[in-house]
DNA sequence: GTATCATTGAAGCGAACGTATGAACGCGGG
DNA sequence: CCCGCGTTCATACGTTCGCTTCAATGATAC
């Protein structure tokens, strides 16, 4: 059904069924069977059920942490805030096609996430913490911890939930026009990055 | 093992089972035994495993949704954004317990959300547009909509993801002192609402 | 041509799932 | 006393799951 290797198909699949119907809900001979090859390739190729789900989500992620910091060494040196968030958003959006599995991925499997988010998102993670930092030198580290955490959850959010942003927006595709979605996720975190800092850090370190 | 009738001792234990291990994951057998009850309590009492999910979130969001409606209407006329952002805050976090359900029910079983969402959260959505909307005259009801989404995604995200924030954040235990989280919550998410409208929503409508 | 070895195929394992069934139980009203 | 009814019980059905087994296949090296 599609072309390359049984693997490349496997993964293929499995992308495309376990972000539809879920990690849990899709059974390897779901995958198998649209893929075309055998429900025992699986096995052999990956070790498990589980090592195929980590195989397909990050050969998702590692491009996007790629963009993300590509796109961040290209930033000039007196870049705004906004260029920061842009560069940290974009290749989010662009892996929207995935949303539903790193959602899925988010909630079902936090084991697995967690596993992926230190290998390849949390280097990333620190080299924005320290983009931001110079641009909001009044926010305490722990202060920047919680926004930069706001701002997962709106990432996250925007990719996963687009049947009830659209309840809500009156959008109809409103994750379709990548660069509105990018405007606003931009302006909103700038706002709630700029806030003033709540107080009490002192007391609390 | 609980006090209470079969089917309260259903509910309890559904509550917990399934935001600790998941919906999928989570079997009837797990709960009936746990409850100390027998299977087929289940599809007496409910007349299936939805139906006992859709329970046993319909009595965690409801009290939730009185109590956002009761302190908004509590509110002076002239409070601030950030009086209003508490009235949507405040239930959220205080039914910080249930976190891992909400999250799993948001991803796991959109369908499910999606009918408790439209009986529950969308009539409340609509009064804090309003309150929104008088705060926020300059934006239009697609851009305002666009916001209140981020905020639910503030909202789920910091419910959800209690370890991820508490590696970003260095706090040992973020979601203990409920009165820290909200007062951030409620900075970022002003800040965010104040942000300056984006433009385009005019070449869109 | 044949030996080799990575890959694929068909079939089946035991286990767990959601649901259904019909008998037993407990108890208030005749 | 016992009937009726709401509830609980043990048990089983049919399905599907992840994973394993072992034989067949096919390209490559000699």
């Amino acid at each position: 059904m599609n072309a390359g290797s049984t693997k490349d198909r496997i993964l293929d699949t499995a992308e495309l069924l376990l972000a539809r119907r879920g990690l849990d809900a899709t059974s390897l001979r779901n995958i198998t069977s649209a893929a075309g090859v055998n429900l025992a390739a699986v096995n052999y190729h990956f070790r498990s059920k589980d090592e195929l789900i980590l195989a397909v989500f990050t050969r998702l992620v590692e491009p996007m942490t790629a963009r993300r910091l590509a796109l961040l060494d290209a930033l000039a040196p007196d870049a705004s805030l906004e260029d920061v968030l842009t560069c940290l958003f974009r290749p989010a959006l662009e892996m929207a096609k995935h949303k539903a599995l790193v959602a899925r991925m988010y909630v079902e499997r936090p084991d697995l996430f967690q596993r992926i988010f230190e290998t390849h998102l949390q280097p990333s993670a620190h080299r924005f913490a320290s983009a931001f930092g110079q641009r909001l030198p009044e926010l305490t580290a722990m202060e920047l911890g919680w926004r930069m955490h706001f701002l997962v959850g709106l990432t996250i959010h925007t990719l996963a939930a687009e049947p009830i942003l659209r309840a809500i927006s009156g959008d109809p595709a409103p994750l379709d026009n990548m660069d509105t979605v990018l405007a606003k996720l931009v302006a909103f975190g700038a706002g709630g990055l700029r806030a003033r800092a709540t107080t009490r850090e002192l007391a609390h370190e």
